[in-house]
RNA sequence: GGGUGUGUAGCUCAGUUGGUCAGAGCGCUGCGUUCACAUCGCAGAGGUCACAAGUUCGAGCCUUGUCACACCCACCA
């Protein structure tokens, strides 16, 4: 049902049709597409986030989108032209976890592909994960996200938010997956990438590597060890604590503080591993520190970071002991570099634990080394903080493997010095930024052993061994992409010689989300057309938990690319939080879902509640506030209803060009208001102060209802005086459009309903944002309506008091004032005895030092009430 | 250990450069309201603005310190 001519407005507010009929109207009339001919100083360019395809909408996307939404439609009715994409995140780790879980399945890239197969959901599922191909795979993860987006996009939608659906992009789409590829050409040429073989993190049940940002600590309770080492050429034992027994095999040296008395006559020294007999340095660290443990440390490859860390600058022999799969090797004591004093009894203990899990694996060598009295006492429960794949429930383990990785440690400098260039809204998101660089101790890891994501453009040629040469590898032709290096063959060669000697193999890993996410400004250009659109947009908006990821990352990929910054100005939205200030957790995320409150609320007066909280401050929810928004949205309903009522009835119904009636002074002073209300959020919104904005709007909005309207209703509806009804046109006109940006709805709804203005049905969203223009108004009855509603909240208060109905008649009520007070005053007065309800000649005024109401003395009885 | 933010009425939050800044909404109390709106109106009670010291003629607002809470990073044998 679109807006027709004429439409009348309801009797009652209906939100569900009007919310209808507005999306209808908003997509048959294309009002929020981007218009690609504009010039560039003439369109405002939004990098909009992309969210994350793996479940559903939280209540926090809806708060931070809306935000934006606000901004761009802020923009949009300035006059510019909004470049306004949508996107969904749908490649990487998060919807393969989805897809597993959700048609209960797992990725064997060894079996062959079943074009038949089928996939659905079945909640009572308890049988084992099926078994599928990579491509069968793919697809699944292709079935589940389209279904997923296409519930994302109805929400959004239903929210009001006004992106240009043509501007769609998705981070698994073909283009996407181009720019992506392009993009690891671009830096692979200007040799900012690199592939080595190194200790990564690594989660062992999706089996991939991961990246600094991906990881987080988790509390778990363990245990601590003290296990004797054992002195070469003496009888003396050491005690070393560890909570990673079952790294023993992997042991390197023993380290203790340089400065520990305790231990300094060892230094130089070697320690004999317990169980596997081989001899190690013990070496003096800074690192290890006095009254951790017993003081002393072994260090393995790899228990964790700190290993790492020690194990490069120490320049000993790599140990690897843990496999991709999480369990011990099968490795032999006498073959490099596992040496042994006594190989037999080594290997005969590694027998006992190769193949485990390092947590089974830890149980039988605290069985072994109780059983060798190498164990000084037994282990001690503790808690402690162990690093997780965000998106995992095993703890990361170090494995060396061959890694993409981009360089970025060598460009802190620029980095810092990008982000310098945006500006940061709130300022302190910046420092938040700078100190994430600061910290940065690793390369970008990019590569993903997985599947759904963007393949590496990338072969590698295979010599006449059958063994793959990495360090020289095949890099796709940009005229090639996108390609999947598995069934695309690189140019030279056929596909017969794939993975045959002399041949080539295809990279079989995906990249990191994250390498694709950070190229949405180009990429969304791309989906754009637009030749006049480039690098930097205006604003980022986006959360502050993904400084380190999305606008790190961002900014990396801009500088390296395009040496210029993604966006002018960053925007950091605040979290919802629980009632208790925890951040919201997933169970009381699925009850109070977006779609749930649009329905009970109604889509305004969820963007209302949206729109109060201000940039970066996380807020708890509250759903008052949405219950207050639904009353401001009846009431802009009401309002517009009752003077259309008046309109109708008067002699201007019909009439566009009304402004010209408003003389009297109380309407032309009440002008004046809306002007600086208007002059006022003008100011906040440029400076993207949505909440500032909507309270001074909302504050004189309720000014309106409770004051103007109530001293002008007498003139207007009984009267049907020409300037107080061209008054009410006017100020109708301007609050529909200046709260159109939060509440687009109910504003559509009644600027297309008006009684005046019949031939303009243009929507209230496609421009026409108010001018301000306080310098040209008529100022000579500046100070009237303020005088006027200070009576009138006196007078009221004498009602009020005296227990009695506001249509009470008022037989005198006395004004002192300052004759300059007193002068502005008089043109009004009839206004105060509408108002008021008093009696001809009820009005006296005194001069006096300043405005004070004296005396009013009500009509029902004598009792006289001094203000 | 390093960094960031927050602490203002019972609750959720505003308080822009120090001078009507002690506020709003909800909740509470009282009263009113047939005629735009009970999704209403009018009015009222409620706060040592976390604490302490300092700067200033003057401090929620600036400085320093303390406490509490939250988030990020580092360390985690």
């Amino acid at each position: 049902m679109p807006f027709k001519e004429n439409r009348k407005l309801d009797d009652r507010i209906n939100l569900p049709e009007t919310e209808e009929r507005c999306k209808k109207f908003w997509a048959e009339n294309n009002v929020y597409a981007y218009d690609a001919d504009r010039p560039r100083e003439e369109t405002f360019v939004i990098d909009t986030p992309p969210p994350t395809v793996s479940g559903s909408l939280h209540i926090g996307h809806i708060f931070s989108y809306t935000q934006t939404d606000v901004i761009a439609r802020f923009q949009r009715m300035l006059g510019k032209t909004v470049f306004y994409p949508i996107g969904w995140d749908d490649n990487g780790l998060p919807t393969e976890r989805r897809v597993q879980n959700y048609f209960n399945i797992t990725c064997d890239p060894l079996l062959p592909y079943e074009p038949e197969m089928k996939f659905t959901h079945d909640e009572k599922d308890e049988t084992p994960r099926k078994h599928v191909s990579r491509k069968n795979f793919i697809e699944a993860c292709e079935q589940l996200t389209a279904a997923d987006e296409s519930v994302f996009e109805n929400v959004f939608k239903n929210i009001g938010h006004s992106y240009d659906w043509n501007i769609k992009y998705t981070t698994i789409g073909r283009q996407s997956i181009k720019i992506s590829q392009e993009s690891f050409i671009d830096l692979y040429n200007k040799g900012f990438i690199k592939s080595i073989e190194s200790p990564t993190m690594w989660d062992t049940t999706f089996q991939s590597a991961v990246a600094q940002a991906e990881i987080e600590d988790r509390e778990i309770p363990g245990f601590f060890h003290d296990i004797n080492f054992r002195l070469a050429d003496s009888d003396e034992n050491i005690t070393i604590a560890t909570t990673r027994p079952e790294f023993l095999p992997a042991c390197i040296a023993i380290v203790a503080h340089p400065e520990d008395e305790r231990y300094k006559r060892f230094f130089g020294k070697k320690a004999i591993v317990p169980l596997f007999e081989t001899p190690v340095e013990i070496i003096p660290s800074e690192h290890a520190e006095k009254d951790k443990g017993t003081g002393i440390m072994m260090v393995c490859t790899f228990g964790d970071a700190a290993d790492v860390a020690w194990w490069k600058a120490s320049g000993l022999p790599l140990k690897q002991i843990v496999g991709k799969n999480g369990r011990l090797l099968d490795i032999t004591f006498g073959e490099k570099p596992f040496v042994s004093l006594d190989s037999n009894k080594a290997n005969l203990a590694y027998r006992e634990i190769a193949g485990l899990e390092t947590r089974e694996a830890r149980k039988v060598i605290v069985r072994l080394l109780r059983e060798a009295g190498a164990l000084k006492d037994e282990p001690r429960p503790i808690t402690h903080t162990v690093k997780f794949y965000e998106k995992g429930n095993k703890p990361l383990e170090f494995v060396t493997s061959r890694q993409w990785f981009i360089r970025l440690q060598d460009k802190k400098d620029m980095l810092t010095e990008a982000g310098r260039q945006i500006k940061w809204k709130p300022q302190h998101m910046q420092t938040r930024y700078e100190e994430w660089v600061k910290g940065l101790n690793q390369d970008w890891c990019i590569s993903r052993q997985r599947f759904f994501g963007v393949p590496f453009p990338v072969w590698y040629k295979v010599d006449d061994k059958g063994n793959a040469d990495y360090d020289n590898p095949i890099i796709a032709e940009k005229s090639q992409l996108p390609v999947d290096p598995m069934t695309d063959v690189p140019q030279g060669y056929t596909e017969e010689q794939r993975g045959q000697a002399n041949g080539f193999v295809g990279d079989k890993d995906v990249m990191d989300t994250w390498a694709t996410s950070s190229l949405t400004p180009q990429i969304a250009l791309s989906y754009g057309n637009s030749d006049k659109l480039s690098l930097p947009f205006d604003i980022r908006p986006q959360a502050h938990d993904i400084i380190r990821t999305w606008a790190f990352y961002t900014i990396a990929k801009a500088l390296m690319h395009e040496n210029t910054i993604p966006w002018k100005e960053i925007l950091i939205s605040g979290f919802i939080l629980d009632p208790d200030r925890k951040k919201m957790s997933k169970s009381k995320g699925n009850v109070v879902t977006p779609q749930n409150l649009i329905d009970k609320y109604g889509a305004d007066s969820v963007r209302y509640w949206a729109a109060k909280a201000r940039l970066g401050i996380d807020t708890a929810f509250e759903e008052n506030v949405m219950a207050q928004g639904k009353k401001l949205v009846n009431k802009i309903f009401n309002a517009g209803k009752f003077v259309f009522n008046i309109v109708e009835k008067s002699a201007l119904n019909g009439c566009s060009d009304y402004a010209g009636y408003i003389c009297e002074p109380t309407d032309i002073s009440w002008q004046n208001k809306m002007s600086a209300t208007i002059a006022q959020a003008t100011k906040f919104l440029q400076a993207y102060d949505y909440a500032g904005a909507l309270e001074v709007i909302e504050k004189r909005f309720w000014d309106f209802c409770d004051n103007y309207l109530e001293i002008v209703k007498k003139r207007a509806y009984a009267d049907g005086e020409k300037s107080a009804i061209a008054s009410l046109m006017k100020t109708i006109d301007l609050f529909l459009r200046i709260f159109a940006p939060f509440c687009p709805f109910i504003t559509e709804e009644i600027y297309q309903t008006r009684p005046w203005d019949v031939n303009n049905r243009q929507s209230v969203h496609a421009g026409g944002w108010p001018q301000a223009d306080v310098d040209q108004d008529d100022r000579r009855h500046e100070k009237l309506y303020d005088i006027i509603t200070e009576i009138t909240a006196e007078i009221r208060k004498a009602k009020t008091e005296a227990n009695l109905s506001q249509k009470t008649g008022v037989k005198s009520v006395t004004v002192e004032a300052p004759e300059e007070i007193l002068a502005q005053l008089r043109p009004g007065s009839i206004d105060i005895i509408n108002v008021g309800s008093l009696e001809e000649e009820a009005l006296i005024l005194k001069t006096g030092s300043e405005l004070k109401v004296t005396d009013v003395i009500l009509a029902v009885n004598e009792e006289n009430e001094c203000a």
